[in-house]
DNA sequence: ATGGCTGGTAGAACCAGA
C-alpha cells in the first residue's frame, strides 16, 4: 500500500496537478494540507471520479483544511483540535488492516520565534505539547504524517546556520519536535531511507526565483510509524518533479509504500 | 536576495503561509 502526502495550498486551484499526480503515481491514500475549502466546497464528485471513492474532510473557510482520499475503504474517521480554536488541522481514520492514519497540518507559527512577541509561535509550540499528550498515551500500530512545518536536522535545511532563527529550525521547534518524536519512538520514515545528511527537502519558497537553482528548501512534511511499523515500511520517495508542473504547490508531495 | 510570491476573500495600502 502506498501512502502519499502532500500539502496543496488549495485543492480546488490545484485540481489538476492532483489529478496529474494521483494518476501517475496512483498512491492507495493521498492526505492533504491546506485544502483552503469549507466542505461544502470541497471537489468531492471530481476526486471520487479519479479512483478515489472514500474520502473525508475536515475543512473550513479560507484556511487550513485536510482530506484523507483512499481507494481502500476508511472508518472510524475524527479529528482532533490539537490548536484548541476550531481550526482544521487533523484528521484520522483506521485502514482496513487496522492500522490507524493521522494527517495533520501543524500551524507554521508565524514569523518571530518568540511567544511574548508573537503568539502564533507559542500557539505552534502548545499544538505541538498537545500532540505530545495524545502520541504518549498510543497503544495502537498508527502513521502519523502531514505537513509539521519544522525541518528537525540541520541536512533537512539548505543552510543551518542561516536558519537557526529562523521559524521552522529554530532550536526550540526542534526541540518539541524530538519530544514528540520520543514519545511513541516514531520511526521518521524519510531519514530512515535517506539517512542524514544526504539532501532531502519537500518544500521550496515560491519566493526564489528559480526554486530549483537556488535550492534553499526545507523538509518540512514528514511520515512517522510506530516502531511495530517499521519493518512494514519498503520505500519512502519524494517527488521533485511536481514543484515544476503547472501551478505548484511549494510542497511536494511525499510517498511511502508499507507492505501491507 | 528568506522574501522578491501565492491563494482566498473582499472588493484592502487585506490575511496567512514559512
Amino acid at each position: 500500500m502506498k501512502i502519499a502526502s502532500w500539502n496543496i495550498n488549495s485543492v480546488r486551484f490545484r485540481m489538476d496537478i492532483v489529478a496529474r499526480f494521483l494518476k501517475e503515481m496512483a498512491p492507495d491514500i493521498l492526505c492533504l494540507q491546506e485544502t483552503k475549502a469549507e466542505n461544502a466546497q470541497f471537489p468531492m464528485d471530481a476526486l471520487k471520479g479519479l479512483g478515489y471513492p472514500h474520502i473525508v474532510i475536515n475543512g473550513q473557510k479560507m484556511h487550513h483544511g485536510v482530506a484523507i482520499l483512499s481507494k481502500v475503504p476508511l472508518v472510524e474517521d475524527r479529528s482532533h483540535d490539537w490548536q484548541d480554536n476550531g481550526e482544521a488541522r487533523h484528521i484520522g481514520v483506521r485502514l482496513p488492516n487496522g492500522v490507524l492514519l493521522e494527517n495533520v497540518y501543524v500551524p507554521a507559527g508565524g514569523d518571530i520565534p518568540d511567544r511574548e512577541q508573537n503568539p502564533k509561535f507559542g500557539q505552534k509550540l502548545d499544538f505541538l505539547g498537545r500532540m505530545i499528550d495524545w502520541s504518549s498515551s498510543l497503544s495502537e500500530p498508527t502513521i502519523l504524517t502531514g505537513d509539521f512545518n519544522i525541518a528537525p536536522l540541520e541536512s533537512d535545511v539548505w543552510n543551518h546556520r542561516q536558519l537557526i532563527d529562523v521559524v521552522s529550525h529554530t532550536p526550540i521547534e526542534v526541540e518539541t519536535l524530538a519530544r514528540l518524536q520520543a514519545s511513541h519512538n516514531w520511526v521518521d520514515l524519510g531519514r530512515h531511507f535517506v539517512p542524514a545528511p544526504e539532501r532531502l527537502f519537500t518544500w521550496w519558497s515560491y519566493r526564489a526565483k528559480d526554486w530549483s537553482v537556488s535550492d534553499r528548501g526545507r523538509r518540512l512534511d514528514h511520515m512517522w510509524a510506530s516502531p511495530s511499523l517499521r519493518e512494514q515500511a519498503v520505500s519512502h520517495t519524494v517527488h521533485e518533479a511536481c514543484r515544476d508542473w503547472d501551478k505548484p504547490s511549494d510542497h511536494i508531495p511525499i510517498v511511502t509504500e508499507f507492505a501491507f
